[in-house]
DNA sequence: ATAAACATTCCAGTTCGATAGAAGGTTATC
DNA sequence: GATAACCTTCTATCGAACTGGAATGTTTAT
């Protein structure tokens, strides 16, 4: 199967699995006599791993361990859960982050009344020399 | 004052400072005979405006638009707080798509025993053809 | 006097993950 | 036989917001 099967199959670009394979995370396909690249189901299969990390998350370095982890027969799922773990990690700390903020932009907005005129606690909190939070 | 006690105070690296001032976000700094930028309470007052802008997650070009609201002495309130409100509406969205890769991946560590024996359920729907979510 | 700690400009590089486009060869369809 | 839709490689660009470094000038501290 050529490479647009392959992309339509596995739900990645021909261009990203171009890219994917010059970065190394997959290894170089096979080629057919005219030159063009060749898929089958177990790359469609590795791509479609692929696309599936991305879609949760991992980055492309992640998804190199995952990859090691999902090919080799012997490993350790423990290994595999610290991975997720950590990432879940990870999202807790960037969704608190972002929830912190959150709360000081509801915080500020409540205080705005949003009409014509120009007093904006919004605008004077941002500026203010020494802001809560 | 020159730059790197305006930077001290503001919390805007030096760098940081030049560069904002090369993009346009602020304007250019009056100049000491030596050749030194030269800034005061107020341009420091903006650049302190601009790093907290930055920490809420306002975009460049959205600080762009609150600088201008923050200097017109005109402003309708509604203005600010209309972008603080489509900010905040950002911010939601991207805190449930975070939430949803959490509650996939929380569920899928569950069912990992996560020990010595290669069998992992992580990697089974990673790579399963049609794998829930 | 000399060294460190500033400042200046300008250009290049970083991160991450692709994506675009050019120039060309191949295959499938009308 | 044309032409559209593939494929190939290569290089460059994007976006967002910086950051690093070189080469050079200035101020401060000892």
């Amino acid at each position: 199967m050529n490479i647009g099967q392959a992309a339509e199959r596995s739900g990645v670009p021909a261009k990203t699995i171009r890219y994917y394979e010059s970065i190394g995370l997959i290894p170089p396909a096979g080629r057919l006599e005219n030159g063009y690249r060749d898929y089958d189901g177990e790359s469609v299969r590795t791509l479609h791993f692929i696309h599936r990390s991305r879609k949760l998350g991992f980055s492309l370095s992640d998804i190199g361990n995952l990859l090691t982890l999902w090919q080799d027969k012997n490993r350790a799922s423990a290994e595999v859960k610290r991975l997720a773990l950590s990432h879940i990690e990870q999202l807790d700390a960037r969704i608190n982050e972002l929830e912190a903020i959150r709360r000081t932009l509801i915080d500020l907005t409540r205080k705005c009344h949003g009409d014509a005129r120009p007093d904006c606690p919004i605008l004077d909190e941002l500026g203010a020399k020494d802001p809560q939070s």
